[in-house]
DNA sequence: ATGGCGCGCGCAGCGCGA
């Protein structure tokens, strides 16, 4: 099986790159997030033409989440249960036996804000769920953008970084947390380049400049961690015409 | 390091992302 997530900041602008994507790599699996559109606008027919079956939940502007496969997803779930959240970020279905939870966690906007407390909240809201799906499914796979750098090597200047959203302590106790349930980060199961990121500004030349942080992951269930073979940030899309400012994170796990 | 980019909305310029 292989599985990737993908920030792709409009599904619309992007959708050419994400059919080119799924051409490239074949994968079995790719979760989408900040799809920014309404159910009703979503690309179905290009993808079906393209291989894929998909699932979304999505609004108008903002957010929006998106699993696209090749085989049929069933007990799929659209938010974290018991936490109310008008905000469209969690896309949760079983594929091949492999429970696969796609989330858009908050970006946070500053640690002063309401929207920090928010993220924080979600996060831990998160956690609880995903305590008991665990119980559940054992074969567990979390993919998506976490909106936090986990530790200092996946961001390019940490001093600077230290304390801002994105890489600030409570955010990355929150990341720690998720790993204390039994989740593992596929990335860091295998030797990587120095200075891997999946995100760069679009401003300053970030990315020419490599001035990036590593922030979607793809974290599994000791199940699915231990049979994993690779794991890699694809930096090529964003090396083309009108990119997201992500980068797509790929995983492969044997049988 | 945060004004500088890119997106949606909607037709000017703002909110938001990270």
């Amino acid at each position: 099986m292989k599985i990737a997530t993908w920030n792709v900041n409009s599904i619309k602008v992007r959708l050419p790159h994400v059919l080119d994507w799924l051409a490239a790599h074949q994968p079995d699996v790719l979760c989408l997030q900040e799809t920014k559109l309404e159910d009703a606008n979503f690309p179905t027919a290009e993808l079906a033409t393209a291989g894929y079956q998909a699932q979304f939940s999505g609004q108008k502007t903002y957010n929006g989440v998106a699993i696209l496969s090749r085989l049929a997803g069933t007990d799929t779930v659209m938010a974290i249960p018991g936490f109310t959240d008008v905000q469209k970020r969690v896309l949760a279905t079983t594929i091949a036996g492999m429970r696969i939870v796609n989330i858009y966690v908050p970006n946070g906007q500053s640690v002063d804000s309401d929207k920090f407390q928010y993220k924080l909240a979600w996060l831990q809201a998160l956690k609880t769920w995903l305590t008991e799906e665990l119980t559940r499914h054992p074969k567990l796979a979390l993919l998506g953008d976490f909106n936090i750098a986990p530790e200092e090597r996946d961001v390019y200047d940490p001093q600077t970084w230290e304390g801002l959203v994105l890489f600030s302590q409570p955010e990355r106790e929150a990341f720690r947390q998720l790993l204390r349930l039994g989740l593992t980060d596929s990335f860091r199961l295998f030797d990587q380049p120095e200075k891997s990121y999946s995100w760069w500004d679009y401003r300053m030349n970030a990315f020419r400049r490599n001035m990036g942080l590593r922030i979607d992951h793809i974290l599994l269930s000791g199940a699915l961690a231990r049979p994993c073979t690779s794991c890699r940030i694809d930096a090529a899309p964003r090396k083309q015409e009108r990119p997201s400012d992500h980068a797509p994170v790929v995983a492969e796990i044997g049988n």
